[in-house]
DNA sequence: CACGTCACCTGCGTGC
DNA sequence: TGCACGCAGGTGACGT
């Protein structure tokens, strides 16, 4: 599910305290870990996970490209959401004391000393959660993020233009940038009025500017809409009922009417309008 | 370096 | 109804 404004949502949504529970899980000791997958803990292996996140504080979180980022009093716990990945916050027990149990697809749980539970929810197993002593052991490669300002249109139009490669894929390689994905990508190139199989060196300076200026504004978009919701995967967001090309097969572009195409660009589906992005 | 292919997983919609 | 197939918000390991 999980590009930058879906996981930067449920980033604020745990830390704010705004879901259904209406608790920040700031602050709250993890009194102990259920691992039910255990392909799920990444690193190090889900016994040494479980023993050593015990009795540590989640002291904050943040969001470093589509990862999450649990800082604790020793170490950091980082989770990636990957294609169908959720994080939710619930009671622990029952009213009679007993803990209520996990859904099918509840993959991880930390149990908190406030009686609710922290659950990582991923039906199709592509998620991870690390335990490591320092984060950057595992967002070291990420490339910059898009929406901070030290990323400015020179330095974007410079370092596209040290690439020869297609731009949907370069924008995708998190090493590159750090954030986007299948759908944020596709709108941003349309909203730039790029072709995704452009190659990214022939961009001119205006090029570059209009697309990280259109990159910052579906990424905007998307998180003032709490994200995008589609299918059974992830809910709550409402970006997906403003989308400008994906997934809008046949339907008419939004700037000229023409039928938006679908075509397979590093065998990802891709939505351009013919008309509005030409290549070249 | 750039690109294609496959693997990892489960579930849903479509068409026969 | 059953079933095969293609598709899905991501990434990493290969081979060329």
């Amino acid at each position: 599910m999980p590009e930058l404004p879906e996981v930067e949502t449920i980033a604020r949504v745990l830390s704010d305290g705004k879901g259904e529970y209406q608790t920040s899980i700031i602050g709250c000791s993890i009194k102990n870990a259920q691992v039910k997958w255990a392909r799920t803990i990444a690193i190090p292996s889900p016994e040494e996970f479980s023993e050593r996140i015990k009795e540590q504080i989640i002291t904050a979180l943040t969001r470093r490209g589509k990862f999450l980022v649990f800082s604790l009093s020793r170490d950091a716990m980082l989770v990636h959401l990957r294609m169908s990945g959720d994080l939710r916050v619930e009671d622990h027990l029952d009213q009679g004391g007993e803990p209520i149990p996990l859904d099918k697809h509840d993959r991880m749980a930390l149990i908190l000393n406030n009686g609710q539970r922290l659950v990582f929810n991923d039906t199709r197993k592509f998620g991870r959660v690390w335990l490591v002593a320092d984060a950057g052991e595992v967002t070291g490669d990420l490339g910059p993020e898009p929406l901070e300002n030290s990323l400015t249109a020179e330095k974007f139009h410079k370092v596209l233009a040290a690439r020869k490669r297609q731009l949907k894929p370069l924008l995708m390689d998190q090493s590159f940038l750090a954030g986007l994905g299948n759908i944020y990508t596709d709108e941003a190139l349309h909203l730039a009025q790029l072709h995704p199989l452009a190659i990214a060196s022939e961009l001119s300076e205006g090029d570059a500017r209009r697309l990280l200026d259109a990159i910052r504004v579906v990424l905007k978009e998307g998180i003032r809409r709490n994200g995008a919701s589609i299918d059974w995967v992830y809910k709550g967001g409402d970006f997906q009922n403003h989308f400008r090309a994906y997934g809008r097969t046949g339907e008419p572009c939004p700037e000229c009417g023409t039928p938006i195409e679908r075509m397979v660009v590093g065998q990802r589906g891709t939505h351009i309008c013919p008309t509005c992005q030409p290549l070249a």
